[in-house]
RNA sequence: CGGGGUGUAGCACAGCCCGGUAGUGCGCUACGUUCGGGACGUAGAGGUCGGAGGUUCGAAUCCUCUCACCCCGACCA
């Protein structure tokens, strides 16, 4: 894979396009900004939410679900926060529109119907879930409080791109409410944890667990730490994000609760999410030339069966054969699907479940029936070998594992080749041009140094690796000292 | 908000410079032959050429206005 990738890297953006729409995943909506996820596309994410999911719950969250709107005064109580989002929020106005007098079959906003208050689009929803929290919290005893919601989110940004970059996308955030400070920071730390867990498991997609500088903070937090993969183009992708809220939302919400010595004290929390940009890492991170590779762990099919035959009679010899086959792997609990149709040829489907990367294809013809046998093929190597039909079922769970395995260290071996260390500001430079990647380098802890070389090379911190050595060196811009290596990078 | 571009069939485009009543490929429909790696043939269906106005005997084509979208920047915890 990588090889051919990055040799093209200024078609990437092309390439990524098409993976999309050869896999069928998603399109761009006629409503600016955007995005449709197709039924294929959407049962992989349900995939990654299943997951997901089920990681939450197994550390103790529950789901619940808050508004969409936000009225305004209640969006601007945490400053920082809606300073952050305030560029990129779409605002309700108006409540109602009526007939255009002048333009027949034409409706116009009616200025009568303007509300008191202009509501938010949720960009996010601390501001929401901390003016409830505070109602549902008084006593220790109350905390803590760990709810996930499943929402969509509008973030009007000026330039979208499909999964990556949408004016809506969909995503969870959790948001907990801690008595202690210490409990907080440990959610925090723990859903990094599951992120990155999640993403190397399910995904197969190595990730750095890191933290942010003060600059790409999330704004209305203490602390964000983020997990940041690797795309075959070279370019770092911020794959899910966890917050130390401090008592920032409690202070602006007024959320207090007795303590069990009878004091006040203002509520710590935290708050992390990941998106339907998952989606996008999944593709850059493993898609080839043939289209989309999905690991075993999220693949809506994880076998597909494809039936070779001239007529009705050999079909049906066939499919004699197949429903047995469904069987044991369906008691395997795999997800199967007997592909059919007559109004396809073998060819086509080959190609077309290439292009949905579903992990495993199995050919029978003929021939096979006549000897037992079935053509099986793998996604991620397109290696094919036959084999007596009844070894398929005893193998393939061994074989799953095996893809998830291969697709994981391709993936990782890649991040290793693409991760150097550099000691001055030249070879930062012509890293990042040649090669990309991640790059890690000593900065002296300064904004202006950081905010100088964004400027000057378009890289930015991607994290502060959490597992960073200890190491005394200068920084490659301004020589001044540094205790430890940061990652930079190019970034979506 | 700056710079550039594009609107013609479901999709991708040609035609526009030089005006004469719309075409190619893919897709779609039917039939036949095919079917172990994206089939082929034949016959069809499908377009108020983004919108409005103007010039002209005649406008997809020229002029004016307008709308929409795309790309590059700015923006993007």
């Amino acid at each position: 894979m990588g090889k051919e990738i990055t040799s093209r890297k200024e078609d990437y953006s092309q390439w990524y396009l098409d993976v999309v729409k050869k896999a069928d995943l998603a399109e761009n909506s006629d409503v600016r900004g955007c995005m449709v996820i197709k039924p294929y596309g959407y049962s992989i994410w349900e995939k990654m939410q299943q997951a997901l999911d089920k990681m939450f719950k197994d550390t103790g969250h529950v789901n619940a679900y808050f508004p969409l709107f936000v009225p305004k005064s209640m969006f601007e109580a945490e400053e920082k926060n809606a300073e952050g989002f305030a560029k990129e929020c779409a605002i309700v106005t108006h409540y109602r529109l009526k007939t255009d007098p002048n333009n027949k079959g034409k409706l116009i906003v009616d200025p009568q119907a303007e509300l008191e208050e202009p509501l938010v689009v949720r960009p996010t929803s601390e501001a929401i879930i901390w003016s409830t929290y505070k109602k549902w919290i008084q006593s220790y005893r109350d905390l803590p409080i760990l709810v996930n919601q499943w929402a969509n989110v509008v973030r009007w940004e000026m330039r979208t791109r499909l999964f990556l970059r949408t004016a809506e996308f969909l995503w969870q955030e959790g948001h907990t409410a801690h008595a202690t400070q210490q409990e907080a920071v440990s959610e925090a730390q723990q859903m990094l944890d599951v992120y990155a867990e999640f993403a190397e498991n399910f995904m197969a997609m190595p990730v750095l667990k890191g933290r942010k500088t003060d600059s790409e903070r999330f704004p209305g937090a203490v602390d964000t730490l983020c997990i940041e993969g690797l795309m075959q183009d070279g370019k770092a992708l911020q794959a899910g994000t966890s917050h130390f809220l401090g008592q920032n939302f409690a202070k602006a919400f007024d959320v207090q609760f007795t303590n069990n010595e009878g004091k006040l004290e203002s509520v710590w929390g935290t708050s992390w999410g990941v998106s339907t940009r998952l989606m996008g890492a999944l593709i850059m991170a493993h898609s080839d030339d043939d289209g989309l590779i999905i690991p075993p762990k999220l693949a809506p099919i994880h076998v597909v069966i494809v039936p070779i035959f001239r007529n009705e009679e050999e079909l049906t010899k066939i499919t004699a054969k197949v429903d047995v086959l469904v069987k044991e792997l369906r008691a395997l609990g795999l997800s199967v699907k007997f592909d059919n149709r007559d109004t396809h040829k073998p060819g086509f489907k080959f190609a077309e479940y290439e292009m949905r990367g579903v992990p495993v294809r199995i050919a029978i013809g003929p021939r096979d029936v006549e000897a037992g046998t079935v053509e099986l093929a793998r996604r991620d190597t397109k290696e094919k070998k036959t084999l007596p039909m009844t070894d398929v079922a005893p193998g393939i769970t061994a074989l799953l594992d095996d893809i998830q395995q291969n697709i994981y260290n391709r993936a990782l071996k890649f991040r290793q080749e693409n991760t150097t260390r550099v000691d001055s500001y030249e070879e930062l430079k012509r890293v990042l041009d040649d090669k990309g990647g991640f790059i890690l380098a000593h900065w002296d802890g300064t904004a202006e140094t950081e905010a100088a070389i964004k400027e000057e090379t378009k890289a930015t911190i991607r994290c502060i690796p959490l597992d960073a050595p200890a190491e005394d060196g200068k920084c490659v811009y301004s020589g001044k000292p540094s205790n430890k290596r940061v990652v930079f990078a190019r970034a979506y």
